[in-house]
DNA sequence: AACGTTCTAAAATGCAAATTCTAATTCGAG
DNA sequence: CTCGAATTAGAATTTGCATTTTAGAACGTT
Protein backbone atom coordinates (compact mmCIF):
# COMPACT_ATOMS: atom_id res chain seq x y z
CA UNK A 1 0.00 0.00 0.00
CA UNK A 2 1.33 3.10 -0.91
CA UNK A 3 4.68 4.33 -2.85
CA UNK A 4 8.15 2.87 -1.69
CA UNK A 5 10.54 5.32 -0.41
CA UNK A 6 12.84 6.32 -3.67
CA UNK A 7 15.71 7.49 -1.51
CA UNK A 8 18.48 5.26 0.19
CA UNK A 9 17.98 6.40 3.95
CA UNK A 10 21.29 5.09 5.11
CA UNK A 11 23.21 7.28 2.15
CA UNK A 12 20.79 10.38 3.41
CA UNK A 13 21.25 10.33 6.65
CA UNK A 14 25.05 9.68 6.21
CA UNK A 15 24.59 12.98 4.06
CA UNK A 16 23.15 14.82 6.55
CA UNK A 17 25.53 13.34 9.28
CA UNK A 18 28.46 15.18 6.75
CA UNK A 19 26.77 17.90 6.22
CA UNK A 20 25.97 18.48 10.02
CA UNK A 21 29.42 17.70 11.14
CA UNK A 22 30.94 20.62 8.89
CA UNK A 23 28.53 23.03 9.68
CA UNK A 24 26.67 22.52 13.01
CA UNK A 25 23.37 22.17 13.53
CA UNK A 26 22.51 25.92 13.96
CA UNK A 27 24.80 27.10 10.97
CA UNK A 28 22.70 24.47 8.26
CA UNK A 29 19.60 25.54 6.91
CA UNK A 30 17.30 23.10 5.80
CA UNK A 31 17.84 24.81 2.04
CA UNK A 32 21.59 23.61 2.51
CA UNK A 33 20.21 20.13 3.89
CA UNK A 34 18.18 19.42 0.79
CA UNK A 35 21.20 20.12 -1.49
CA UNK A 36 23.11 18.13 0.35
CA UNK A 37 21.17 14.94 0.67
CA UNK A 38 19.43 15.02 -2.45
CA UNK A 39 16.22 15.23 -0.96
CA UNK A 40 13.65 18.08 -1.31
CA UNK A 41 11.93 19.70 2.14
CA UNK A 42 9.07 18.05 1.79
CA UNK A 43 10.62 14.41 1.66
CA UNK A 44 12.30 15.68 4.99
CA UNK A 45 9.67 17.09 6.70
CA UNK A 46 7.97 13.99 5.42
CA UNK A 47 10.50 10.98 6.51
CA UNK A 48 12.01 12.93 9.40
CA UNK A 49 9.28 15.21 11.32
CA UNK A 50 11.63 18.49 11.51
CA UNK A 51 15.31 19.62 11.36
CA UNK A 52 15.84 19.07 14.64
CA UNK A 53 14.44 14.81 13.49
CA UNK A 54 17.06 14.75 10.86
CA UNK A 55 19.72 15.89 12.92
CA UNK A 56 18.58 13.24 15.57
CA UNK A 57 18.82 10.59 12.99
CA UNK A 58 21.84 11.30 11.59
CA UNK A 59 23.36 11.47 14.67
CA UNK A 60 22.22 8.37 15.43
CA UNK A 61 23.10 6.79 12.22
CA UNK A 62 26.75 8.55 12.68
CA UNK A 63 27.60 7.12 16.23
CA UNK A 64 26.07 3.52 15.70
CA UNK A 65 26.87 3.41 12.25
CA UNK A 66 30.50 5.25 11.54
CA UNK A 67 31.58 5.36 15.32
CA UNK A 68 30.54 2.01 15.88
CA UNK A 69 32.36 0.60 12.82
CA UNK A 70 35.42 2.56 13.92
CA UNK A 71 35.64 1.64 17.16
CA UNK A 72 34.69 -2.55 16.30
CA UNK A 73 37.37 -2.25 13.61
CA UNK A 74 40.02 -0.78 15.98
CA UNK A 75 39.35 -1.44 19.84
CA UNK A 76 37.18 -4.32 19.84
CA UNK A 77 37.53 -7.56 21.62
CA UNK A 78 41.07 -8.73 21.48
CA UNK A 79 42.36 -5.11 19.79
CA UNK A 80 46.07 -4.08 21.04
CA UNK A 81 47.48 -0.72 21.55
CA UNK A 82 48.61 -0.19 17.34
CA UNK A 83 45.02 -0.70 16.58
CA UNK A 84 44.22 1.97 19.22
CA UNK A 85 46.61 3.91 17.52
CA UNK A 86 45.38 3.10 14.37
CA UNK A 87 41.97 4.36 15.75
CA UNK A 88 43.14 7.71 17.24
CA UNK A 89 45.64 8.22 14.48
CA UNK A 90 42.53 7.73 11.50
CA UNK A 91 41.24 11.34 12.82
CA UNK A 92 44.34 12.61 10.42
CA UNK A 93 42.49 10.57 7.87
CA UNK A 94 39.75 10.71 5.42
CA UNK A 95 37.04 11.28 6.00
CA UNK A 96 38.01 12.77 9.05
CA UNK A 97 40.96 14.58 7.84
CA UNK A 98 38.98 17.56 6.25
CA UNK A 99 39.64 19.66 9.10
CA UNK A 100 35.80 19.81 10.17
CA UNK A 101 36.35 17.12 13.39
CA UNK A 102 33.46 14.52 14.81
CA UNK A 103 30.32 14.88 14.54
CA UNK A 104 30.53 13.52 18.26
CA UNK A 105 32.81 16.14 19.57
CA UNK A 106 31.36 18.98 17.42
CA UNK A 107 27.97 18.23 19.07
CA UNK A 108 29.13 17.87 22.96
CA UNK A 109 30.70 21.91 22.30
CA UNK A 110 27.17 22.99 20.43
CA UNK A 111 24.68 21.26 22.64
CA UNK A 112 25.94 21.21 26.37
CA UNK A 113 24.95 18.59 28.69
CA UNK A 114 21.37 20.81 29.12
CA UNK A 115 20.23 20.29 25.35
CA UNK A 116 18.60 16.77 24.76
CA UNK A 117 18.69 16.54 21.41
CA UNK A 118 21.45 15.22 21.65
CA UNK A 119 22.71 13.95 24.31
CA UNK A 120 21.72 10.22 24.91
CA UNK A 121 24.05 9.47 21.27
CA UNK A 122 26.49 11.50 22.44
CA UNK A 123 26.49 9.86 26.17
CA UNK A 124 26.29 6.63 24.15
CA UNK A 125 28.92 7.54 21.69
CA UNK A 126 31.13 8.20 24.98
CA UNK A 127 30.40 5.17 26.40
CA UNK A 128 31.29 3.34 23.53
CA UNK A 129 34.76 4.82 23.42
CA UNK A 130 35.84 4.97 27.24
CA UNK A 131 35.00 1.44 27.30
CA UNK A 132 36.76 0.40 24.08
CA UNK A 133 39.84 2.28 25.48
CA UNK A 134 39.98 0.84 29.14
CA UNK A 135 39.58 -2.58 27.42
CA UNK A 136 42.47 -2.42 25.30
CA UNK A 137 44.23 -0.48 28.38
CA UNK A 138 43.21 -3.10 31.05
CA UNK A 139 44.71 -5.50 28.60
CA UNK A 140 47.63 -4.53 27.66
CA UNK A 141 48.89 -2.61 30.26
CA UNK A 142 46.95 -4.09 33.30
CA UNK A 143 48.00 -2.73 37.15
CA UNK A 144 49.92 -0.23 35.06
CA UNK A 145 47.29 1.52 33.65
CA UNK A 146 43.95 2.85 35.32
CA UNK A 147 40.65 4.90 35.06
CA UNK A 148 42.87 8.01 34.55
CA UNK A 149 44.75 6.78 31.63
CA UNK A 150 41.59 6.07 29.76
CA UNK A 151 40.10 9.18 30.74
CA UNK A 152 43.44 11.03 29.33
CA UNK A 153 43.34 9.50 26.05
CA UNK A 154 39.48 10.06 25.72
CA UNK A 155 40.50 13.80 26.23
CA UNK A 156 43.41 13.66 24.61
CA UNK A 157 41.53 12.06 21.50
CA UNK A 158 38.28 14.78 21.98
CA UNK A 159 40.97 17.61 22.24
CA UNK A 160 42.86 17.04 18.70
CA UNK A 161 39.30 16.45 17.05
CA UNK A 162 38.72 20.16 19.20
CA UNK A 163 41.71 21.43 17.25
CA UNK A 164 41.66 19.65 14.22
CA UNK A 165 38.85 22.42 13.64
CA UNK A 166 41.68 25.27 14.21
CA UNK A 167 44.99 26.53 12.35
CA UNK A 168 47.15 23.76 14.19
CA UNK A 169 48.60 21.70 11.79
CA UNK A 170 47.25 18.30 12.01
CA UNK A 171 50.84 16.68 11.03
CA UNK A 172 52.24 17.76 14.11
CA UNK A 173 49.27 16.59 15.92
CA UNK A 174 49.50 13.22 14.42
CA UNK A 175 53.23 12.91 15.93
CA UNK A 176 52.10 13.62 19.06
CA UNK A 177 49.71 10.96 18.93
CA UNK A 178 52.49 8.54 17.60
CA UNK A 179 54.41 9.85 20.41
CA UNK A 180 52.34 9.28 22.95
CA UNK A 181 51.29 5.96 21.77
CA UNK A 182 55.02 5.11 21.47
CA UNK A 183 55.02 5.88 25.88
CA UNK A 184 52.36 3.38 26.11
CA UNK A 185 53.88 0.64 23.99
CA UNK A 186 57.43 1.15 26.08
CA UNK A 187 55.35 0.80 29.14
CA UNK A 188 53.95 -2.36 28.03
CA UNK A 189 56.91 -3.80 27.54
CA UNK A 190 59.02 -2.31 30.37
CA UNK A 191 59.88 -4.34 33.43
CA UNK A 192 60.51 -7.70 31.17
CA UNK A 193 56.86 -8.66 31.92
CA UNK A 194 55.62 -9.85 28.32
CA UNK A 195 51.95 -10.95 30.40
CA UNK A 196 51.26 -7.62 32.75
CA UNK A 197 49.34 -8.64 35.42
CA UNK A 198 45.71 -8.67 34.48
CA UNK A 199 43.06 -6.25 35.50
CA UNK A 200 38.95 -6.46 34.18
CA UNK A 201 38.07 -3.35 32.67
CA UNK A 202 36.88 -0.80 35.22
CA UNK A 203 38.49 -1.98 37.84
CA UNK A 204 40.83 0.31 39.88
CA UNK A 205 41.86 -1.65 42.87
CA UNK A 206 45.24 -1.93 41.54
CA UNK A 207 45.68 1.73 41.38
CA UNK A 208 48.09 3.75 43.44
CA UNK B 1 31.88 67.24 22.35
CA UNK B 2 29.42 65.44 22.75
CA UNK B 3 28.02 62.89 26.00
CA UNK B 4 30.50 60.50 27.70
CA UNK B 5 30.04 56.56 27.10
CA UNK B 6 27.37 55.28 30.89
CA UNK B 7 28.65 52.21 30.79
CA UNK B 8 32.08 50.25 31.28
CA UNK B 9 33.27 48.79 28.14
CA UNK B 10 34.94 45.90 30.58
CA UNK B 11 31.86 45.20 32.68
CA UNK B 12 29.78 44.55 29.40
CA UNK B 13 32.62 42.71 27.25
CA UNK B 14 33.38 40.82 30.26
CA UNK B 15 29.26 39.69 30.44
CA UNK B 16 28.61 39.39 26.39
CA UNK B 17 31.74 36.94 26.93
CA UNK B 18 30.43 35.14 29.42
CA UNK B 19 27.00 34.98 27.57
CA UNK B 20 28.72 33.72 24.60
CA UNK B 21 30.53 31.53 26.43
CA UNK B 22 27.66 29.56 27.47
CA UNK B 23 25.31 29.79 24.50
CA UNK B 24 27.55 30.00 21.71
CA UNK B 25 27.43 33.06 19.11
CA UNK B 26 24.29 31.33 16.93
CA UNK B 27 22.28 29.87 19.99
CA UNK B 28 22.01 33.63 22.00
CA UNK B 29 19.85 36.38 20.64
CA UNK B 30 20.39 39.96 20.58
CA UNK B 31 17.21 40.32 23.36
CA UNK B 32 19.64 38.12 25.60
CA UNK B 33 22.82 40.08 25.14
CA UNK B 34 20.70 43.28 25.98
CA UNK B 35 19.67 41.06 29.16
CA UNK B 36 23.23 40.19 29.80
CA UNK B 37 24.95 43.39 29.15
CA UNK B 38 22.51 45.40 30.43
CA UNK B 39 22.69 47.52 27.23
CA UNK B 40 19.79 48.44 25.11
CA UNK B 41 20.11 46.96 21.93
CA UNK B 42 20.45 50.56 20.42
CA UNK B 43 23.71 50.59 22.39
CA UNK B 44 24.78 47.80 21.37
CA UNK B 45 24.60 48.67 17.59
CA UNK B 46 25.61 51.96 18.20
CA UNK B 47 28.35 50.93 20.02
CA UNK B 48 29.77 47.55 18.32
CA UNK B 49 28.19 48.09 14.98
CA UNK B 50 26.16 44.59 15.25
CA UNK B 51 26.05 41.05 16.93
CA UNK B 52 28.94 40.13 15.21
CA UNK B 53 31.05 43.10 16.14
CA UNK B 54 30.36 42.72 19.50
CA UNK B 55 31.39 39.33 19.95
CA UNK B 56 34.46 39.98 18.08
CA UNK B 57 35.08 42.93 20.86
CA UNK B 58 34.24 40.14 23.59
CA UNK B 59 36.54 37.58 22.24
CA UNK B 60 39.22 39.80 21.58
CA UNK B 61 38.69 41.22 25.65
CA UNK B 62 38.27 37.51 26.90
CA UNK B 63 41.63 36.20 25.03
CA UNK B 64 43.78 39.42 26.08
CA UNK B 65 42.46 39.94 29.18
CA UNK B 66 40.39 36.82 30.95
CA UNK B 67 42.65 33.64 29.01
CA UNK B 68 46.00 36.39 29.17
CA UNK B 69 45.73 37.13 32.61
CA UNK B 70 45.78 33.18 33.67
CA UNK B 71 48.52 32.02 31.74
CA UNK B 72 50.57 35.17 33.24
CA UNK B 73 49.77 33.97 36.61
CA UNK B 74 50.13 30.59 36.08
CA UNK B 75 52.48 30.23 33.43
CA UNK B 76 54.76 33.27 33.22
CA UNK B 77 58.46 33.86 32.95
CA UNK B 78 58.86 31.77 35.92
CA UNK B 79 56.88 29.03 36.12
CA UNK B 80 57.01 25.61 37.57
CA UNK B 81 55.18 22.46 36.80
CA UNK B 82 53.14 23.12 39.50
CA UNK B 83 51.83 26.58 38.46
CA UNK B 84 51.21 25.22 35.06
CA UNK B 85 49.20 21.91 36.90
CA UNK B 86 47.27 25.34 38.78
CA UNK B 87 46.15 26.77 35.60
CA UNK B 88 44.99 23.00 34.23
CA UNK B 89 43.38 22.51 37.41
CA UNK B 90 41.82 26.24 37.32
CA UNK B 91 39.51 24.77 34.64
CA UNK B 92 37.72 23.07 37.40
CA UNK B 93 37.13 25.95 39.63
CA UNK B 94 35.02 29.09 39.39
CA UNK B 95 34.09 30.69 36.63
CA UNK B 96 35.07 28.43 34.32
CA UNK B 97 33.80 25.24 36.17
CA UNK B 98 29.99 26.22 35.63
CA UNK B 99 29.94 23.39 32.50
CA UNK B 100 29.98 25.66 29.85
CA UNK B 101 33.78 25.57 28.80
CA UNK B 102 35.90 27.71 27.77
CA UNK B 103 35.12 30.72 25.24
CA UNK B 104 38.04 29.85 23.35
CA UNK B 105 37.14 26.13 22.88
CA UNK B 106 33.80 26.54 22.11
CA UNK B 107 34.84 29.32 19.51
CA UNK B 108 37.58 26.68 17.64
CA UNK B 109 34.33 23.95 17.26
CA UNK B 110 31.41 26.91 16.49
CA UNK B 111 33.67 28.52 13.94
CA UNK B 112 35.97 26.27 12.48
CA UNK B 113 39.01 27.38 10.12
CA UNK B 114 37.39 29.19 7.41
CA UNK B 115 35.13 31.63 9.27
CA UNK B 116 37.18 35.12 9.87
CA UNK B 117 34.41 36.16 12.79
CA UNK B 118 36.99 34.35 15.21
CA UNK B 119 40.04 33.33 13.48
CA UNK B 120 42.48 36.21 14.89
CA UNK B 121 42.22 35.79 18.62
CA UNK B 122 41.58 32.07 18.46
CA UNK B 123 45.28 32.13 16.88
CA UNK B 124 46.10 34.43 19.62
CA UNK B 125 44.85 32.28 22.32
CA UNK B 126 46.26 29.05 20.97
CA UNK B 127 49.60 30.32 20.33
CA UNK B 128 49.72 32.43 24.07
CA UNK B 129 48.74 28.88 25.51
CA UNK B 130 51.36 27.01 23.03
CA UNK B 131 54.14 29.09 24.07
CA UNK B 132 53.39 29.39 27.92
CA UNK B 133 53.55 25.57 27.73
CA UNK B 134 56.13 24.90 26.21
CA UNK B 135 57.92 27.70 28.53
CA UNK B 136 57.37 26.06 31.60
CA UNK B 137 57.93 22.13 30.09
CA UNK B 138 61.67 23.75 28.83
CA UNK B 139 62.36 24.95 31.71
CA UNK B 140 61.46 22.10 34.19
CA UNK B 141 61.92 19.06 31.64
CA UNK B 142 64.74 20.37 29.13
CA UNK B 143 65.56 17.81 26.70
CA UNK B 144 63.47 15.15 28.38
CA UNK B 145 60.00 16.95 26.92
CA UNK B 146 59.67 18.15 23.40
CA UNK B 147 57.44 19.75 20.97
CA UNK B 148 55.24 17.36 21.19
CA UNK B 149 54.67 16.68 25.03
CA UNK B 150 53.48 20.45 24.48
CA UNK B 151 51.20 19.64 21.89
CA UNK B 152 49.94 17.24 24.33
CA UNK B 153 49.05 19.46 26.93
CA UNK B 154 47.64 21.36 24.34
CA UNK B 155 45.26 18.81 23.01
CA UNK B 156 44.54 17.36 26.89
CA UNK B 157 43.41 20.89 27.64
CA UNK B 158 41.27 21.95 25.01
CA UNK B 159 39.71 18.06 25.57
CA UNK B 160 38.73 18.29 28.82
CA UNK B 161 37.41 22.04 28.03
CA UNK B 162 35.61 20.19 25.37
CA UNK B 163 34.34 17.27 27.56
CA UNK B 164 33.20 19.63 30.55
CA UNK B 165 30.22 20.24 28.54
CA UNK B 166 29.71 16.61 28.33
CA UNK B 167 28.25 14.17 30.80
CA UNK B 168 31.73 13.19 31.49
CA UNK B 169 32.31 14.23 35.52
CA UNK B 170 34.93 16.71 36.50
CA UNK B 171 36.30 15.61 39.59
CA UNK B 172 37.53 12.43 37.63
CA UNK B 173 39.01 14.65 34.98
CA UNK B 174 40.59 16.78 37.99
CA UNK B 175 41.94 13.96 38.87
CA UNK B 176 43.38 12.48 35.58
CA UNK B 177 45.04 16.48 35.67
CA UNK B 178 46.99 15.57 38.72
CA UNK B 179 48.18 11.98 37.67
CA UNK B 180 49.16 13.98 34.44
CA UNK B 181 51.31 16.34 36.92
CA UNK B 182 52.33 13.58 38.94
CA UNK B 183 54.28 11.86 35.98
CA UNK B 184 55.55 14.96 34.62
CA UNK B 185 56.85 16.03 38.24
CA UNK B 186 58.22 12.53 38.15
CA UNK B 187 59.83 12.98 35.40
CA UNK B 188 61.78 15.95 36.40
CA UNK B 189 63.18 14.88 39.47
CA UNK B 190 64.44 11.57 37.89
CA UNK B 191 67.95 10.46 36.85
CA UNK B 192 68.81 12.75 40.35
CA UNK B 193 69.78 15.32 38.08
CA UNK B 194 67.76 18.66 39.73
CA UNK B 195 69.02 20.58 36.48
CA UNK B 196 67.93 18.95 33.65
CA UNK B 197 69.66 19.90 30.19
CA UNK B 198 68.43 23.34 28.95
CA UNK B 199 66.73 23.48 26.07
CA UNK B 200 65.32 26.64 24.21
CA UNK B 201 61.57 27.02 24.12
CA UNK B 202 60.49 25.54 20.27
CA UNK B 203 64.45 23.90 19.92
CA UNK B 204 63.95 20.28 18.67
CA UNK B 205 66.88 19.37 17.94
CA UNK B 206 67.89 16.72 21.03
CA UNK B 207 64.59 15.16 20.46
CA UNK B 208 64.60 11.12 19.61
C1' DA C 1 -7.99 -0.95 -12.46
C1' DA C 2 -8.73 1.46 -8.02
C1' DC C 3 -6.68 2.86 -3.89
C1' DG C 4 -3.61 4.88 -0.71
C1' DT C 5 0.72 6.28 0.59
C1' DT C 6 4.99 8.41 -0.55
C1' DC C 7 7.23 11.07 -3.58
C1' DT C 8 8.48 15.83 -6.17
C1' DA C 9 7.94 20.69 -6.85
C1' DA C 10 7.06 25.15 -5.60
C1' DA C 11 4.42 28.52 -3.42
C1' DA C 12 2.61 30.42 0.98
C1' DT C 13 2.82 31.01 5.85
C1' DG C 14 4.56 32.21 10.15
C1' DC C 15 7.82 33.51 13.23
C1' DA C 16 11.88 34.76 15.54
C1' DA C 17 15.57 37.45 15.37
C1' DA C 18 18.74 41.09 13.39
C1' DT C 19 18.86 45.55 12.10
C1' DT C 20 17.27 50.26 11.33
C1' DC C 21 14.63 54.26 12.52
C1' DT C 22 12.63 57.95 15.33
C1' DA C 23 12.46 60.72 19.12
C1' DA C 24 13.84 62.14 23.39
C1' DT C 25 17.73 62.68 26.77
C1' DT C 26 22.27 63.49 28.61
C1' DC C 27 26.37 66.01 29.38
C1' DG C 28 31.08 67.88 27.95
C1' DA C 29 33.05 71.58 25.33
C1' DG C 30 33.17 76.17 23.70
C1' DC D 1 24.26 78.69 28.56
C1' DT D 2 23.85 76.54 24.50
C1' DC D 3 25.25 73.55 20.94
C1' DG D 4 26.03 69.02 19.36
C1' DA D 5 27.71 64.41 19.54
C1' DA D 6 26.63 60.36 21.79
C1' DT D 7 23.38 57.97 24.40
C1' DT D 8 18.96 55.76 25.56
C1' DA D 9 14.36 53.73 24.74
C1' DG D 10 11.33 51.48 22.09
C1' DA D 11 8.81 51.07 17.88
C1' DA D 12 9.05 49.68 13.06
C1' DT D 13 11.15 47.06 9.45
C1' DT D 14 13.37 43.58 7.14
C1' DT D 15 15.30 39.37 6.60
C1' DG D 16 16.19 34.64 6.89
C1' DC D 17 14.58 30.40 7.85
C1' DA D 18 11.71 26.56 9.45
C1' DT D 19 7.53 24.76 8.53
C1' DT D 20 2.96 24.03 6.12
C1' DT D 21 0.36 23.71 2.42
C1' DT D 22 -1.08 22.62 -2.15
C1' DA D 23 -1.16 20.04 -6.29
C1' DG D 24 0.05 16.45 -8.88
C1' DA D 25 2.93 12.40 -10.32
C1' DA D 26 4.76 7.77 -9.15
C1' DC D 27 4.08 3.19 -7.79
C1' DG D 28 3.22 -0.87 -4.86
C1' DT D 29 -0.83 -3.22 -3.06
C1' DT D 30 -5.38 -5.24 -3.23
Amino acid sequence: MGRKRAFDTDAVLAAAANAFRRHGYKDISVAELEKATGLVSGSIYNAFGDKAGLFKAALRHYVHGFVGQRIAAHAGEDATLEDLEGLFLSVFEPPLADGYGCLVTNSIVEFGKSDGIASADISDALAMLRRAIDGVLSRELGCRAGDTATLRLLALYHGVLALSRSPIALDAMAEMVRAEFRRLKDLREAAGSPHPPSRQPGDLSCLP
